[in-house]
DNA sequence: GTGAAAGCGCTAACAT
DNA sequence: ATGTTAGCGCTTTCAC
């Protein structure tokens, strides 16, 4: 391994100065740092960035923990995390939850370890708020912890919509189908909005939960199979996620019930996939290349000690494609 | 930061015995093993990694790159990748190559500089061969470069099976559409099994290629429009992925081609996605998590200087479902 | 404009 | 069974 020292030897100087002009620091003479320059290449020399970490007391690392990789969603906000923090020179170490809590506590006791700048917290167990006293910034998304800035969309807003939706397009028995109520998640805001607006009009909502939040195309269709073996004739139904509702339609069609003649059904998200499908899901749609560029954006802020904004609410719309 | 030196003054020795408690490393009297226990627990301690990796040149890091986290194929290959490697104690570093030659470059250099143990490289471009030359193990998924392991799945028997079952069902005029083939991939033995196979039967098979593998519903769309603007009735479609399998086949239904009657078509991957499409897709499965599973293997074997095999190629099976 | 030297937090001989 | 000491490869004061 080639390292400072062999360059500094080669060019006839000391390591004070490679390191000079690696960090384009000080005062160096034009012919110095040619000549470094040019011997680096020779080298082929790459800075050792743990060193450098242990050194500078920063690492340029940011953990991002999810509940579930696989779940389209969250890999394509991985996607824009990686890519923004990318962008701002930062590295991305990845951590997959399962929705574990012990997995969950681990993973961030390891990323202390590890001298992460930063953690972009997108997981969530039930008890997690107490072993999250970290003393390093920490971003949560869709998630509120007591004094720890997060970030999310306006969940409130997209279950309006989707009520509003639903209901202008004249269904009256509706129902909502989503991941636990029990998780104290800022996406519960979902049923909430979607629920009061319903009630407003003098309606009911029945609603469907998923063991917590496994996401999981089988538990989808179980409870999708429940929704329809009810004698009620639903005609609205609000899925927590575009894929839920994908279920939820293939579910209503095996069952000879047409969507969105006899059943409209609306998502959440907006995933990429959600034009695949046939009929292509009616949903609300979630900024999700912006919550991740405003999180990075954030998180980088805390890093350099600003004071950052504790509410990060970003908004939705209403995309109409089929569905309903 | 509370550091071993803390907790060795605090606990009445030094640094050392605490090093050694650490790592379980030499003789410790229970009783000094429990009293440093007892005050790392007080301060909350956590060793360093960082300063770890430094003295013991081993990071417990492994660098994986890929082309596009947000393809549902890669996201859960990724998932399981962490899962095995956080199994074996190691943690990920996330590259999203986005299939950038640059930015590939850049990624493996980055890794390097930060002295990840492996590198498991799912990313593939151009003229990336010549720079690999790296002096760490990588291992690279799909794609053979002189001198490095590979893994992949069979993908010449999968080609050569969806050949078989397309004509079995009677199909005779046959397309595949898949990612390009200018890139020297191990992927297109999808398209020569296949093809092999097709002709052996004194048919011949169209083909329609993507932009260098961009992994874009639009590109999809686009390429599923031209097979279907052609005067030929297209019989049977071999689509080098489910999600491209699911775009023709939307774009056929559209065309007032049903599926599987007029049209069979059938994916590769078996994404969980397969089946929330109606029809369900038909498929030829690459075993994922035995990928993530043997490709960590074979990483950490090299890791641990140990001698790995060139070639390692997993079989794949055709899932026979609605859409052929 | 460049160098010497201390130090980041840890591990690992080598002593004792 | 524990301590002393010398690094790991880099950054950063402080001299000159």
């Amino acid at each position: 391994m080639t390292t400072q020292k062999d360059v500094a030897e080669k060019a006839g100087v000391t390591v004070t100065t490679v390191s000079r002009v690696i960090n384009n620091r000080g005062y160096i003479a034009d012919e110095t740092r040619e000549k470094v320059y040019q011997v680096m290449e020779e080298l082929n020399y790459r800075p050792n960035a743990v060193a450098r970490s242990l050194s500078k007391r920063k690492s340029d690392i940011l953990g991002v923990i999810l509940p579930a990789v696989y779940h389209p969603f969250f890999s394509s906000l991985l996607s824009y995390l990686e890519n923004y923090a990318h962008q701002n020179g930062y590295k991305i170490m990845l951590c997959n939850s399962q929705m574990e809590a012990e997995k969950e506590k681990n993973y961030i006791n390891m990323l202390r370890a590890q001298q992460v700048d930063g953690i972009f917290l997108a997981s969530h167990t039930l008890d997690i708020a107490k072993e999250i006293k970290v003393d390093l910034p920490v971003l949560t998304f869709d998630r509120q912890i007591e004094g720890i800035p997060y970030i999310c969309s306006d969940n409130f807003k997209g279950g309006r919509l989707a009520a509003e939706h639903l209901l202008a397009e004249g269904a009256e028995e509706l129902v909502y189908i989503g991941g636990s109520l029990e998780l104290d998640l800022l996406s519960n805001q979902r049923f909430k909005g979607f629920k009061e607006t319903v009630n407003r009009k003098g309606l009911k909502v029945k609603k469907y939960q998923c063991q917590l939040n496994s996401f999981d195309r089988q538990e989808y269709k179980k409870l999708a199979r429940e929704i329809f073996r009810n004698k009620r004739k639903i005609d609205g139904i609000f899925a927590s996620s575009d894929l839920i509702a994908a279920a939820v339609i293939k579910e209503a069609e095996n069952n000879g019930i047409r969507v969105p003649d006899d059943l409209k059904v609306i998502g959440y998200d907006d995933l990429e996939l959600a034009r695949l499908f046939r009929p292509e899901i009616t949903t609300i749609r979630q900024p999700t290349a912006a919550i991740a560029r405003r999180g990075i954006e954030l998180l980088l802020k805390a890093v350099e000690g600003e004071e950052v904004e504790t509410e990060n609410i970003l908004d939705v719309e209403l995309i109409k494609r089929e569905s309903a």
